[in-house]
DNA sequence: TTCGATCCAGAC
DNA sequence: TCTGGATCGAAG
C-alpha cells in the first residue's frame, strides 16, 4: 500500500511560495491527521517547525522525496470542509496566503504560539561542548552563556546577554552538532475552562454513617459528606462556599475514595441571557412585505441576494428577527454583522430577549477566553443566531441559512489587514457554498449595492416609513464662508448657536457632530509657528491628556513635550482640534452648561462608551459633542437637535467612496433628531453649501444622490461599472518604492494591454505617505475583466517582493481599497 | 521569509 | 586554511 500523505498549507509560506504541499503522515499518527486539523511539519532547508493546516489527504507518489509530519496540534479539525474551501478562495481574491485566512477565521484563543527553549544536551560536557564550538566566538560566547545559565533560557534571553550579532546562527549551528538541545512546546492562547463537581463514591447511607463517625475528628469532612448526600453532585467552589471548608478537605475525601470529583467544561459568556423569551415583534404593513418577499426568496428564490433599504427608524431590525426566527425553525443558523458592536449593545440586549442562549456574539473586545468559547458554542451547533464584527462572518455555524450585514455601506466591512478582504464578498462566498441567504440592510446602501438591486441581481425591499410615522427632521443648511465674512471665525455658526439657545430654554438635548478623527490636541509655537512632526512618519504629533506626553497614532512614536519651543524658545500653545476645540467653544458661549464630550480619547476604557451613553440620557445633559460614534444606533427622545459642524471634512478626501461616505454620515446624523415625540431639527454647516451631496443629504434623499452618483460613476468606469484593485508599495528607500511601482504600473499597462475598461493609475502616494519611516505608493487598476487582471497582480507580487531591484519594498495587492 | 550552499576576501 | 560576509535560489 502506497504511503498516506497530506496536502498542507503551511504558515511559514509567503504569498508567492504558498501552495499546497505534501506531507507524509506517520503511522502511528495516521488516525489524527484528517482535513481540518493543524499540524507542524518541518518547513524550508532548515526544517524550521511551522505550523500548517491538513487541506486534503492523498496517496504518495513513487519517487517523490517527503518530509513527515511531526505532529498534531488539535484532536478535532477547526474548520470543515467549506471553511477550507474558502480559505482557498480567499487566497485567489485577496491575495492572501491560505494559512493567512485560515488564521483570520479561527479565533484567538485557538492560536498557538510557540516556546523555544534550549539546554546544553544531556551528557555533553564543557570540554565536548567548546571542542565543538571550535574556533567560533560567537558559539562560544553562546556557549559561556549556557553553561553560567545552568537550566534552560530562550533565544530573547541569549540575545540580552550576549552583545554579539548573530548570536541566533551560532545558536542554530550549535543545535545542529547536537550540543544545544532544543525544546519546544506549543502554547494555545486560551484553554477550556473547566468547573471541578464532586459526588460520592460511596451510597449516600454508608456515607451519612461516616459523616457521623467523622463529626467530631473531622467535622469540616463530615460537613461535605452530608452536604453531598443532600444534593448529589455539586461544584467544588459550592462545597467550599456552603461548608466553609477548602479545597483540600475535598481532595482528603478523594484520596480516602469517599468522593469522586470530575472536570465540568464551562462557558466564560459575554451575553446576559434573560430568563424568558420575548415574543415576536409584531410586523407593520411594509415589515411584512419585506419579511414575507424574503423568507420566500431565501426558501428557494432565483435571486440568492436581498438589499433592505429602509431609513433610520424604520424597524430593519424587526425584519431580522423574524427571519432569524424563521431560520430557526427550519434548523438552520444565521449570521448577522453590524459595523462595530460598541454601538449596538442595545441591539444584542434584543436578540438575546427573542432568543436566548442561541445567541452568541463575536468581536474583538471580548476577552479571549469568552471569544473561544462563543466559537465553540457556535461550532457545536449550541448557537445558531450570530451576533458580530467584520470577522464574525467566518462563525463557524452549522447549517447556515442566512446573513445578514445591517449597514452594509460601511468601511469597517473592509479589513485593511492581511487579508484584506471584504465580509460582503465572503458573505456571498458562504451563501453560495451552503445554499443560504444573503440580506443587506441600509438606510444609505452601498452604491454597488442599490446599482445591482437596480439590475435585478439581488431584490429589492424598502420599509419607507419611520417609525410611528414621525417626520424627518427639518433641515438647514449653513453657509460658513458667510459666517466667516460677518467676523464668526469659530465653528458655531449663529444659526446653530440660536438653535442651541433654543434647546436650553426648552430643556431639550443636542448632538453635535463633528466628522474628523484624532480629537486630539496639537501644539503649535505662537511665534515661529512650529509644530511638533513624528519622526517616523509624515503626520503632526497629537498631545494626549490621558499620559500628557505628545503621540503619532500611526507608529505608536511618544515623547515628552518641552517648556518652550525646541525651535525659536518661544511659548508653546496647546490648540485644542476636533471635538476638545469645539466644547471649549461651547463653554464659552454657554457657561453652566453641561457639555459631554465623545470621541476616541474619551471612550478608550472599555465600557465607557455606553456609560456615557447613559449619563446622556439619564442625566439629560444638555449638548453631546462627538465623532463619527454619535452618528450610530443612538435612540434619545428628548434629542431635538443635531449640528454637523463641517460637512466637508470627509467630502474632499479625494476617493472616489468620500461623496458615498459623507452622504451616509450626514444622514445618519440628521436621522438622530427627532425620534420621540417632538419633530426633530437638523443644522449643517458647510463651506460649499452648493454642494449637491450636502444638499441631497440634507433632504435624506437617497434616491437621486444614487442618480447623480451612479452616473459619475459610470462615466469615470468605476465600480459597479468595473472592479477595482490596488498594488501597494512600501520601503525605506523612497527612490526604489517609486521605481517598484512605476514598474508595477508599466506592466500592468502592458499587459492589459491598456484595452476597454481598464485603466492603470499611480503611482500616486497614500494619504500619509510615511509611516515608521517607510514611504508608501500605490498604483489602482479599474478593469471589467477580473479574471485577468487577478493573475497578472499575482504574478507582479511574485516578481517584486523577490526581485532583488527591489530589495527592502515590500508590495501587496487589495482589492476594492476603502481609503 | 529563512536557510544552506557557494564563492570570495581577508586574517592568521 | 579558516572565518565571516554577500549572494542566490528553493521551500513538499
Amino acid at each position: 500500500m502506497a504511503d498516506i500523505t497530506a496536502k498542507i498549507a503551511v504558515s511559514a509560506a509567503t504569498y508567492w511560495v504558498d501552495r499546497p504541499f505534501d506531507y507524509l503522515v506517520p503511522d502511528e499518527l495516521s488516525a489524527q491527521v484528517v482535513p481540518g486539523v493543524r499540524v507542524v511539519v518541518p518547513f524550508g532547508r532548515g526544517n524550521r517547525r511551522s505550523e500548517g493546516i491538513v487541506l486534503a489527504l492523498g496517496q504518495a507518489e513513487a519517487g517523490k522525496k517527503l518530509k513527515y509530519i511531526d505532529s498534531v496540534l488539535d484532536g478535532a479539525p477547526v474548520l470543515d470542509a467549506s471553511m477550507i474551501k474558502l480559505a482557498m478562495w480567499m487566497r485567489e481574491r485577496f491575495f492572501c496566503t491560505v494559512y493567512d485566512a485560515v488564521r483570520a477565521m479561527l479565533p484567538a484563543g485557538l492560536w498557538y504560539s510557540v516556546k523555544t527553549e534550549y539546554t546544553v544536551a544531556t551528557g555533553v560536557g564543557r570540554d565536548a561542548a567548546y571542542a565543538a564550538a571550535g574556533q567560533s566566538a560567537r558559539e562560544s560566547a553562546v556557549l559561556d552563556f549556557a553553561f553560567d545559565q545552568g537550566g534552560s533560557f530562550t533565544e530573547r534571553e541569549l540575545e540580552s546577554a550576549v552583545p554579539e550579532r548573530q548570536a541566533a546562527q551560532a545558536l542554530a549551528s550549535l543545535v545542529k552538532k547536537g550540543v544545544i538541545a532544543e525544546h519546544r512546546t506549543e502554547l494555545r492562547r486560551a484553554r477550556d475552562k473547566t468547573v471541578q463537581y464532586a459526588s460520592l463514591a460511596v451510597p449516600a447511607d454508608d456515607a451519612m454513617n461516616l459523616a457521623s463517625a467523622r463529626k467530631r475528628r473531622a467535622p469540616q469532612q463530615a460537613a461535605v459528606l452530608e452536604l453531598l448526600c443532600a444534593v448529589g453532585r455539586a461544584a467544588v467552589k459550592e462545597i467550599c462556599y456552603f461548608t466553609g471548608c477548602t479545597a483540600q478537605t475535598v481532595n482528603k475525601l478523594k484520596r480516602d475514595g469517599l468522593v469522586v470529583t470530575e472536570e465540568d467544561e464551562v462557558y466564560r459568556s459575554p451575553v446576559a441571557v434573560p430568563d424568558e423569551t420575548e415574543p415576536l415583534p409584531e410586523l407593520n404593513e411594509s415589515q411584512r412585505l419585506a419579511f414575507e418577499g424574503i423568507s420566500a426568496l431565501a426558501r428557494g428564490g432565483e435571486q440568492r441576494c436581498a438589499l433592505l433599504f429602509g431609513v433610520t427608524g424604520s424597524g430593519k431590525t424587526t425584519v431580522y428577527i423574524r427571519l432569524i426566527a424563521e431560520m430557526l425553525g427550519q434548523g438552520r443558523s444565521s449570521i448577522l454583522l453590524v459595523p462595530e458592536i460598541a454601538l449596538t449593545p442595545q441591539m444584542i440586549e434584543t436578540f438575546s430577549a427573542h432568543f436566548g442562549h442561541e445567541v452568541a456574539v463575536l468581536h474583538s473586545s471580548l476577552a479571549i477566553g469568552e471569544r473561544y468559547d462563543e466559537w465553540k458554542r457556535i461550532s457545536r451547533g449550541e448557537a445558531r443566531v450570530v451576533i458580530g464584527t467584520r470577522s464574525a462572518i467566518f462563525a463557524p455555524v452549522r447549517s447556515l441559512g442566512l446573513i445578514i450585514i445591517d449597514e452594509e455601506q460601511e468601511d469597517t466591512y473592509k479589513s485593511e489587514n492581511q487579508p484584506r478582504y471584504h465580509a460582503r464578498d465572503v458573505a456571498k462566498f458562504r451563501c453560495s457554498q451552503a445554499g443560504a441567504f444573503l440580506l443587506l440592510g441600509s438606510a444609505t446602501p452601498d452604491i454597488e449595492s442599490r446599482y445591482w438591486a437596480e439590475k435585478g441581481r439581488y431584490a429589492f425591499f424598502s420599509l419607507p416609513e419611520r417609525y410611528n410615522a414621525m417626520e424627518l427632521p427639518q433641515v438647514d443648511i449653513v453657509d460658513m464662508k458667510l459666517e466667516l465674512r460677518a467676523g464668526n471665525g469659530s465653528s458655531i455658526s449663529s444659526r446653530l448657536r440660536g438653535e442651541i439657545e433654543q434647546n436650553l430654554s426648552r430643556g431639550e438635548q443636542t448632538i453635535l457632530f463633528l466628522n474628523r478623527r484624532g480629537a486630539n490636541k496639537l501644539i503649535t509655537c505662537a511665534e515661529c509657528g512650529f509644530t511638533y512632526e513624528c519622526p517616523r512618519c509624515s503626520v503632526s504629533l497629537t498631545y494626549h491628556s490621558a499620559n500628557r506626553r505628545l503621540m503619532c497614532h500611526y507608529c505608536g512614536h511618544s515623547q515628552r513635550v518641552d517648556d518652550r519651543c525646541p525651535e525659536c524658545g518661544g511659548e508653546l500653545n496647546y490648540v485644542g482640534a476636533g471635538t476638545q476645540k469645539v466644547v471649549e467653544e461651547l463653554t464659552e458661549l454657554f457657561p453652566d452648561t453641561g457639555i459631554l464630550r465623545m470621541d476616541a480619547d474619551s471612550v478608550a476604557p472599555v465600557g465607557s462608551h455606553e456609560a456615557l451613553l447613559n449619563r446622556f440620557r439619564d442625566e439629560k445633559i444638555p449638548i453631546l459633542v462627538g465623532t463619527q460614534m454619535v452618528t450610530k444606533g443612538l435612540n434619545f427622545d428628548n434629542v431635538t437637535l443635531v449640528g454637523v459642524i463641517s460637512a466637508d471634512q470627509s467630502l474632499y478626501s479625494g476617493d472616489y467612496k468620500a461623496g458615498e461616505r459623507t452622504f451616509s454620515l450626514i444622514t445618519q446624523v440628521v436621522g438622530r433628531s427627532g425620534r420621540g415625540s417632538r419633530p426633530g431639527r437638523a443644522v449643517i454647516q458647510t463651506f460649499t453649501p452648493e454642494n449637491q451631496t450636502i444638499c441631497q443629504a440634507a433632504k435624506q434623499d437617497y434616491d437621486s444622490f444614487y442618480r447623480s452618483e451612479i452616473y459619475l460613476r459610470s462615466l469615470q468606469g468605476l465600480p459597479p461599472f468595473s472592479e477595482l484593485y490596488a498594488v501597494t508599495a512600501s520601503g525605506v528607500d523612497e527612490g526604489a518604492v517609486l521605481r517598484c511601482c512605476t514598474f508595477v504600473r508599466d506592466s500592468l499597462s502592458r499587459s492589459l494591454g491598456g484595452g476597454e475598461g481598464v485603466r492603470v493609475l499611480g503611482p500616486a502616494p497614500l494619504q500619509v505617505v510615511r509611516v515608521n519611516n517607510r514611504f508608501r505608493y500605490r498604483v489602482t487598476v479599474s478593469a471589467d475583466d477580473a479574471g485577468a487582471v487577478r493573475s497578472v497582480i499575482s504574478q507582479l507580487l511574485n516578481y517584486c517582493n523577490t526581485a532583488k531591484e527591489y530589495r527592502g519594498v515590500s508590495v501587496y495587492a487589495d482589492i476594492g481599497p476603502s481609503d
